[in-house]
DNA sequence: TCGGCGAATGACAGCGCTATCATTCCAGAA
DNA sequence: TTCTGGAATGATAGCGCTGTCATTCGCCGA
């Protein structure tokens, strides 16, 4: 916390920072008329708020806005709860929703979860008691208590990367199950018979995989093998699937990230036909990351836009007009890899 | 904004959220002692204490700490900007902060510059106007009035990602110049002699291409090429290297996703020697990116660990008796990629 | 018996701002 | 000249908490 005081006049070196009534009495104002050149400029006369602006700039004023929230009861804040920020695509949809809300002034907060319960409870108690304006969260609240304190508050509620039949207030998302289903009838129209699932046991990966399952026996083929990795492994974990499931002819991926380490180890084994040429095992992945397009083989996937998510989300936080249940829907980009 | 309100007591609808006066009320002690109840409990007898967490409970009741704030003069806010949180190597240290921040009951509020040095500006104040007791930064501020703001700020600066010669408190980070050196100095160790770099100009990545362009120098080579691509292009764009330095025999590329980027273009140019081999044309990463370790050929790269960083700048951020200025260091990782 | 002390609880003021209403002032209409 | 009304500014009262005393009360030792 070094400070080269050296660069602020003397008179101007308090131990607190300056307040508006500091600004006011410097620019010969009234308290008011400060609040009014930050908030509303149009409304004070040319000579006023040029004065002012000098006293706020040579004094450094930046407004308190916890004392601006409490008094106006408006905290241009808004509470962003994700599973994890770290190598995820829900780094996507932060950044969609940081595009809308910034410009207009407002601020996030963000928490974690960890995929834990009772730890995203404890992050949406932590989340209200800031006060923000909505919450834009991923998936629904796990616990019936954080749904309920998320009804109590009487906030904007976005649920996002999912569709709940009932959401809280509203949901920007896409339909997991379909997804699913979309990708088991694709392998069996491609004339795959031996269907695996990679994933972890989250509730839209559940509903992948419950998609992936129903289609798979639609179509006449045997039970889709599942191979569950634990979540915080790392997409290393799912090039387990070449030993739990050595036999797939067609390998359904939760996400890019496994999908391409799944690739990447199949190479390693050698188990990749030339590029160019159909896959001898078909993989399939979600979310169409930039690197599963480059990749080699370039990764068929899922692709649900992340970002788009962010911003619509952000929008039916601001909007509640806007309708509450936003399907951004999704689509089976087919590459090289399946 | 749903609400089933047949689920609250009648008298319990309320049209704005309970206070802690309502608290009290219904618990027959004063104001203050259910504060005390909140924050301190062990002071506050077993029968008050139960009697108070009872009303809390019926009543739904979450604490207003914008209020807390503003009369305790702590917000437990801690200010976090990066030039971006998407696809990007500083979700990990943004996780690394939070996993030290979160469970000591800060909250992070989140900014994101775009790379953009009037925008940075810009949200440092909107982020200083929250009040945080703490900001944690990517770099140093790009503009002087950035740092100003910062310094009269009086609170904790920790700048991460590189390691300024006088950082304004604390930085947390290490030292691009010499990654950029040690990775010109393998290559030329290792007989390459026509050596490339890719990467952006924000300040670390310039910092690691002049490290790499000196000690190639010194080495006795001939100046490596360089190769910009606009940030925001994304990782695609680095596959531009094997049209502007198509001779070249080794690339060091600013980040992991470049690197793998250029290698999946690289196996498609079918550039690729085989796996177990040296590559014709060496490539080195640096972030260590665990897609770069799982891919084949398994990523040579700088090892950084971004956790450890946010970690690290979290620490000292609140603990203003740590030493300053961390230098977390880096490590070379050869693998098979060069 | 009584003073003294620690544990438990409370009263009061104020954090830095904004909502709301009041006041001042002057140009233009009557 | 007087009156009216809009533009500009100000006075006042909180927002929901917490810091800082002050007070009460039961219990112990002298």
């Amino acid at each position: 916390m070094v400070s080269r005081m050296a660069d602020i006049p003397t008179e101007l070196q308090e131990r607190t920072a300056p307040t508006l009534e500091a600004v006011a009495k410097r620019a010969g104002v009234s308290p008011i008329t400060v609040s009014r050149v930050v908030r509303q400029p149009g409304i004070v006369s040319d000579d006023t708020r040029l004065r002012v602006e000098a006293a706020m700039r040579e004094l450094g004023y930046v407004p308190n806005m916890v004392a601006g929230s409490l008094a106006s009861a408006r905290t241009r804040l808004v509470g962003v709860l994700v599973p994890t920020i770290a190598n995820s695509i829900f780094a996507d949809t932060v950044q969609g929703l940081s595009e809308v809300l910034e410009p207009l002034g407002f601020t996030v907060i963000l928490a974690q979860s960890g995929y834990d319960d009772a730890r995203e409870e404890k992050m949406l108690a932590a989340l209200l008691s800031r006060r923000p304006e909505a919450i834009i969260m991923v998936g629904a609240p796990a616990t019936p208590a954080g749904a309920e304190m998320l009804r109590r508050a009487r906030i904007a509620v976005v649920e996002t990367w999912e569709l709940p039949a009932a959401p809280i207030d509203a949901a920007a998302g896409f339909d997991n199950h379909a997804a699913g289903v979309e990708v088991a009838r694709y392998f069996a129209k491609a004339g795959r018979r031996r269907l695996a699932f990679v994933g972890g046991d989250d509730r839209r990966a559940e509903q992948r995989w419950l998609g992936f399952l129903e289609a798979a026996r639609a179509a006449g083929l045997d039970d889709p093998q599942r191979v569950s990795v634990t979540r915080g492994a790392g997409a290393g974990a799912a090039t387990v699937v070449l030993t739990e499931a050595p036999d797939a002819d067609a390998v359904f991926a939760a996400n890019d990230a496994y999908a391409i380490a799944l690739l990447s180890a199949m190479r390693r084994a050698d188990l990749l036909g030339p590029l160019g040429s159909p896959q001898p095992v078909a993989v399939v992945g979600l979310g169409d990351l930039e690197m599963g397009r480059l990749f080699a083989p370039a990764l068929s996937t899922i692709r649900v836009h992340g970002v788009a998510i962010g911003r619509t989300a952000a929008e039916l936080a601001l909007d509640p007009t806007r309708p509450r249940r936003v399907d951004l829907g999704f689509e089976l980009v087919l590459r090289e890899s399946g």
